[in-house]
RNA sequence: UGGCGCGUGGCUCAACGGUAGAGCACCUGACUCUGGAUCAGGGGGUUCCAGGUUCGAAUCCUGGCGCGCCAGCCA
């Protein structure tokens, strides 16, 4: 994160956390912050995690703190051992290093146990009998007050019996559950006699079958907080109405230390969605190649699309912290990916669409090294050379027997430029029996090897093209957004109905410079004049392929649109 | 007809009582061996509404309106 994000120049960004944050340094209530990722392994990390791992690990960096990776490990009915590692890897691609903080609300399963004795020793918890649906039923509503449970005044010996024997496994899933004594009446629902342990008979990715008791999210997340010594607990705006029930929790347990919740609005973006439930589906449904998926927004399927770690932060330095739930268009994270790719990836050749131009006039089979720029935005980047012959692949949308008036490139009787090679006049159309365009005969000019002409010429367009003698074939799969509209679902509509059936399309045939076979997996590089591309895992030994990052900005693409 | 939170250009975010700014998007021009990049410029806001306080309100107060979240033994 040497270069400053785009947009992000001058005085040092201020969301209203950093200046929490600030101010509770400098009245000195904290020395430096403490704060923690606190991921819930039972599904692959997304963009919206970006955006809280960013957040947390920056606000620890730039105060001079530290930032914890916790997994919030409560729930082993849906927790999984491949995502626990997924996450750890996601997080390290991202560019943030946890040092030796690595947690587990697991790892406290015994210290909360202990806890919620304490609990009911002081009469703050007991044990309820009732079932799930009794308790739902008398949990009262939004606008009205809930009922006690018959259980609620039973003697603390009694509550901690049962809750011992809860643990002993004398008890199905369901039977029964531990529950905060606090107020049946509260308008806020959370407070209303709020479930702390439940019996689940499952064994967890971690402690095995050791447990057949296990805390809530409310009971475990606050005080695992205190347990590290956070001191922002920083947590998206859904978590707002738990915040009274997080302070409750760590009034009335002896806890070491006080942390303080803090909630953000998370992520939305256009044309996806970031639902762990909904990207769930898509695996399971087969709608997508996985969780890496180039199309998915999650961690994975971003760095499989292309997407550098760089970019996804500037993206989320960017789009900056605040409480209005928002939808951030999906054009502001491909500016940032664009902006760091513009300055990082090599240029190289390849034709997505191959037209063959055969040079009348070449000399034989002569075949000439031409020196190529690898990238004009860096200039250390040197040059290499790409063999030029006499028949080459160029890109059939840059040839139109009938351009209309702004197009710029090849045409009957016009001359371009072949970039970093010579320019080329267009003699000859040759078509087959369907009148396809199968082949172009052209002139080159030889006083204009490099691309320049002594004279001064100045052709309006430069083609990139490849050596037919020389070019390696490879599949390449163009990307487009996972949903056509930019609110999937919205209205009521049924989610899936807006995916995009154009989201991938692959296309196979694609001619590529030789360079190219012997790109490492995850190599990204600029298709000169197309756009970005990484290549992918599912590449042969001699059969590449190619995911397309992004496009360039395209304004011939606008005008062609428009008109 | 509960509680909590949020409302500033198309999108995101600033402005913390003193003439409303930035990035993205959009448009125009310059430059260019990527119709890319870069550079310069432009359009676009009754700051949700109505009252009030104040010399002065996007900022403070009151009342509306709209939107989001909450009735899992999920997180």
């Amino acid at each position: 994160m040497t270069t400053p994000p785009a947009g992000l120049e001058g005085p040092e960004r201020r969301d209203f956390i950093r200046e929490i944050v600030a101010a509770d340094v400098a009245a000195g209530r904290v020395d430096a912050p403490v704060t923690r990722f606190p991921p819930e392994p039972n599904g692959y990390l997304h963009i919206g995690h970006a955006k809280s791992i960013c957040l947390n690990f920056g606000v620890a960096a730039e105060f001079g703190g530290r930032c914890h990776l916790r997994f919030d490990d409560t729930n082993p009915e849906k927790e999984e051992q491949e995502f626990l590692d997924a996450i750890e890897a996601d997080v390290r691609w991202l560019g943030f290093d946890w040092g030796e903080h690595l947690y587990h609300a697991s790892d406290y399963f015994e210290q909360l146990y202990g806890w919620a004795g304490h609990l009911i020793e002081a009469g703050l918890a007991y044990v309820d009998d009732q079932s799930a649906d009794q308790i739902r039923e008398t949990r009262g509503t939004l606008t009205g007050p809930g009922r006690d449970s018959p259980w609620r005044d039973r003697p603390a010996a009694e509550s901690l019996d049962l809750f011992a024997r809860m643990r002993a496994g004398e008890f199905p899933n369901g039977a029964r559950v531990l529950r905060a004594r606090i107020d049946m009446a509260s308008p806020n629902l959370n407070l209303r006699d709020p479930i702390l342990y439940r019996i689940v008979h499952a064994s967890h990715p971690r402690t095995g079958d050791a447990w057949c008791v296990y805390p809530t999210y409310d009971f475990a997340h606050g005080q695992s907080d205190a347990i590290e010594g956070v001191t922002h607990s920083i947590c998206t705006l859904e978590f707002e109405n738990h915040r009274p029930l997080y302070d409750w929790l760590i009034e009335h347990l002896p806890v070491p230390h006080v942390p303080r919740q803090v909630e953000f609005a998370r992520l939305n973006l256009t044309h996806t969605v970031l639902s762990k439930r909904v990207l769930l589906r898509l695996v399971q449904e087969g709608r997508v190649r996985g969780w890496d998926d180039p199309r998915m927004p999650t961690i994975s399927g971003l760095r499989r699309r292309g997407f550098p770690a760089e970019g996804i932060r500037d993206f989320a330095a960017m789009i900056g912290v605040a409480k209005t739930d928002s939808v951030i268009e999906v054009g502001q994270l491909e500016f940032a990916v664009r902006a760091v790719l513009n300055r990082t990836a090599p240029r190289r050749f390849g034709v997505l669409d191959p037209l063959k131009v055969v040079i009348t006039n070449w000399p034989g089979d002569r075949i000439e090294a031409m020196e190529v720029v690898n990238n004009p935005e860096d200039p250390a980047a040197g040059e290499r050379p790409v063999a030029f012959g006499r028949e080459l692949w160029i890109e059939r949308e840059d040839f139109l027997e009938e351009p209309p008036p702004k197009f710029f490139r090849l045409a009957p009787g016009r001359e371009v430029r072949l970039r970093n090679a010579y320019f080329i006049t267009c003699d000859e159309v040759v078509k087959d029996e369907s009148g396809t365009v199968v082949e172009l005969r052209c002139t080159y000019d030889p006083a204009t090897r490099g691309g320049d002409a002594p004279d001064g010429r100045r052709p309006k367009a430069t083609l990139h093209w490849v050596s037919t003698a020389h070019a390696v074939p490879a599949e390449i799969r163009l990307y487009d957004h996972l949903f056509a509209q930019p609110f999937p679902g919205a209205g009521g509509t049924d989610l899936f109905g807006d995916l995009n059936h154009a989201s991938e399309t692959i296309v196979h045939g694609a001619m590529l410079e030789p360079a190219l076979a012997d790109a490492p997996v995850g190599a990204t590089v600029q298709f000169e004049r197309l756009g970005y591309f990484v290549k992918d895992p599912d590449s042969g030994p001699d059969a590449p392929v190619f995911n397309r990052t992004l496009t360039l900005r395209d304004t011939w693409a606008r005008v062609r649109a428009s008109g």
